[in-house]
DNA sequence: GCAAGAATGTCCAATATTTTACAATTTTAT
DNA sequence: ATAAAATTGTAAAATATTGGACATTCTTGC
């Protein structure tokens, strides 16, 4: 666990070599996303496989009054969309583009295609699924076993680290809250916190890690298990 | 999501054809262990992949006083420790036999070997992964959105399914309370309005979903999200 | 079969969180 | 440039959850 801390969520495409990568590139559409366009619906059941080209993504669910759930971002390099490739799920989140951003979309049968000449292309999604799981199981250990003050940064920064490098997140505060499971108010308590450590900048609609090492090394020590 | 309430997580053995599941069996070590032997501890970094045979497993992690914070059960066909081998990363949890329980254990060198010749086991792999990844954040989304006996009842559903079929949960109610997120108290009165509408009976360490399918209705009528 | 240990069930005071309400700030639209 | 809308910040009362204490039930070892 301690590891993981350490580094960013590899991203599938960085895992892959340069001539997987580029017949990866050529089997899909590149398409492209205004800010805040809906990319992919909750519910929608054609399968294929999306990668991020450029831009960031938000992955959630819309209430019924359209209220946003924010589960996570995703960066460049990272993929959705797999399961309902592999497990043959409908779509259990909507995404929608964060910034303008260009999505590679591959149909479930040119992937497979690949996946089945290319054994590289299912060592790196397992890696990344299973590093993802893995932070996953942290962050509910965190929701669980942590302090607010604590359990706030933990989320914050596995979030940072899923989304992949930028040190900036644009997300409302409410939003946020709801990621953690708590109310708007004790999220700004907790960030308050965090904003007098040094650790955190908030404005409006972003939030903001100034020194990810710093942060790092502060979750490590207040934020490790046992 | 409506949908994965429908059946139990398929086990990696049970998506394998007979040949490849012959393969795997042939290709481990089968190992067993007493009730309540620890089979891996967390941070031990042997790479290599297990496989439930007979019995079932606790993971979860202990803590430095010994009390052991569970995070779910395994049943038969059920893997644990990919990550030891695709993500690079050291055991984050302890594992420990619930009942007399036979393992296979498949080193790293022997895994890969079949995994490269036999592509099924990749999908077999990433399916069973997926899926997880799935109930994980489903359970998330409970843990945030849902009130006490609506969350308890969905996560006892969920954990249920990961486990593969059987209606008895072994565990004692402060280690559930605990995989909730919340006191053994407030467990206490969540179950007490369980078994009050009959979904849920307790024992001496054990919980029993009586009704599955009435346990499926209900939980897709008050969990469902937006 | 009995006693010791372990787990569950329930009460009440202490604490943390949410709710409600409104002020301050920033953005967006005109 | 200004008004309207959206987001953030803060404080109070209301609510839910926790922690401790103890009786009760069940299991295990002798």
């Amino acid at each position: 666990m301690l590891d993981l801390l350490a580094a960013n969520t590899p991203s599938f495409i960085d895992s892959l070599s340069d001539g997987v990568r580029d017949q990866i590139t050529r089997a899909g559409t590149l398409v492209r996303y205004a800010e805040g366009q809906l990319i992919h619906n909750r519910g929608d059941v054609k399968p294929g496989v999306s990668i991020v080209v450029s831009g960031s993504v938000q992955v959630g669910i819309y209430g019924a009054d359209g209220s946003f759930v924010m589960t996570t971002q995703l960066g460049v390099g990272q993929t959705f969309g797999e399961f309902t490739l592999f497990a043959d799920l409908p779509r259990t989140h909507d995404i929608t583009a964060i910034s303008p951003t260009e999505i590679n979309q591959i149909s479930a049968p040119a992937f497979n295609r690949l996946y089945d000449a290319e054994p590289d292309i299912s060592r790196a999604l397992l890696t990344t699924t299973l590093i993802r799981t893995h932070r996953l199981l942290e962050m509910m250990d965190a929701m669980r076993r942590l302090p607010m003050r604590e359990r706030t940064a933990k989320v914050l920064f596995t979030l940072m680290q899923i989304a992949g490098g930028s040190d900036t997140f644009e997300c409302r505060q409410s939003d946020l809250a709801f990621t953690l499971g708590v109310s708007r108010m004790s999220l700004s308590t907790a960030l308050r916190g965090l904003i007098e450590i040094g650790l955190v900048e908030t404005g409006y609609g972003q939030i903001r890690l100034p020194d990810a090492d710093r942060m790092r090394a502060w979750v490590a020590k207040h934020c490790s298990a046992s």
